[in-house]
DNA sequence: AACATGCAAATGTATTAACAATTTAAGTTT
DNA sequence: AAACTTAAATTGTTAATACATTTGCATGTT
């Protein structure tokens, strides 16, 4: 490692010891967890004062990057932020794609009776007849969720349409709906008889159950969709900023 | 405005500073865009040194409430506007925005070393020690989720603040450091030994286990908190705009 | 073995000092 | 009036120095 600062040079000397510190740190010898040269040698080794020396460290350490620690040392920080940040988001990401990931395991259509709990989120009267979509889904391992998913009448939608598309690229293509606001809920529940048939679970095995009331940009309803997860395959992942 | 810096006390003189700096930006004829009174003058007010001040000021300056030029002087920045939702809130939020009055129904706090998987979020090797804060809530009804929180040791908590306030008030108010984004994990399990005691539910009852990753605006971790609610009492609801 | 003591090492705090760089305003020249 | 020059004001940079505080280890004591 050759250290260049550079006293003659416009930019500042806390500058430049703030860009060696940070190639510093991806040194192997420091990168995790290795202790710093001690200050007043570091900043004698790189001719400068000590104080110029923590002008630049206190920005490291004020990000993270450094741990300091009085009477021990300086040591760098651990940091692997990419890989679990991925990991959280993945799933989420699957989620928002929707129908991108899985397989589906079936798939079924009919035309039902709006019940009483749809009828008022579609705000239409209860013995309206809407399209009810079934879907078992899940991927090499088996089925781990279970979708009902029904659509506003206002929407169009026949029952033959190829539902091995991506849903909401049908919708927004074929039908010029824009599935833009989705209310969720989320709950947690036993296996009843019929869901575990389905999921190829134990009756009583715990289930995830997600409800999603979707709709338009113009707050009109567009789809309401009931999941059941197995609980142990599954796992709900959000990013939120306030 | 009485200036009480105390140079025999053992709080550093640039801590005592940096709050009166926190205190003295928010009087109106400084509050939006009022430039403070020159480092050399203030210095010499306070009885310090014009390092000391800088010491303070520039860590205001990092936090975005400063604004600093050569030549012309430090003046205090304008509030920001805050154009993104509220999407989000603590627990005490969440609870009083419905209405529910509940309680903490036990409240313990202990220095633990940090796992690997809050080692690994937090960026710290995993031996550190970090705040743990437990918390059993619930309302007239019984205890109805169970709180782990652990803290990441930059924000300087000593577990001996008053719990019993809103947490993200003892954070943002005490502490300066404010929970901005928050990466969430929901899963369905069931309820172990301990955690059915604690809850007072049957082992192999159904909870909802949610994971919180909360970061400050600059992505800096700040707090891992894991809750355990009883799934018959709780629904998980959020909006989602695409 | 357990505990207490003390020393050395490392970062933390604080002061003083001097000069550099930038901006603004005033003054001067064309 | 416009352009240039100068000076003052203010923050930015850097150094040298001294002492405080915390930690860990070595040493000694019980």
């Amino acid at each position: 490692m050759i250290f260049k600062i550079d006293h003659s040079s416009p930019i500042p000397l806390h500058a430049q010891v703030e860009e060696l510190l940070r190639s510093l740190i991806e040194l192997p010898e420091y990168k995790n967890g290795g202790f710093l040269p001690k200050e007043v040698d570091l900043a004698k080794k790189l001719g400068i004062s000590r104080n110029t020396l923590r002008q630049a460290s206190n920005k490291l350490e004020y990000e993270g990057l450094l741990i300091r620690k009085k009477g021990v040392g300086t040591k760098v920080a651990q940091k692997q932020v990419t890989t679990h940040l991925n990991e959280w988001h993945s799933f989420t990401q699957e989620m928002n794609d929707k129908g991108v990931a899985f397989t589906n395991v079936s798939l079924h259509t009919e035309w039902v009776k709006a019940d009483k709990k749809i009828a008022s989120f579609f705000e239409i009267s209860p013995e309206t007849s809407i399209l009810k979509l079934s879907r078992l889904r899940g991927d090499d391992d088996g089925p781990f969720v279970f979708f009902e998913s029904y659509f506003h009448p206002k929407i169009g939608l026949t029952g033959n349409e190829d539902f091995s598309r991506p849903l909401y690229e049908i919708l927004e293509k074929d039908f010029h709906v824009i599935p833009s606001f989705s209310n969720e809920r989320l709950k947690a529940r036993l296996a009843s008889e019929i869901t575990s048939k389905r999921l190829k679970i134990a009756k009583g095995d715990p289930v995830l159950i997600r409800e999603r009331f979707v709709s338009d940009p113009g707050n009109r309803p567009l789809e309401y969709n009931k999941g059941f997860y197995i609980a142990e395959r599954f796992t709900y992942t959000i990013s939120i900023k306030r």
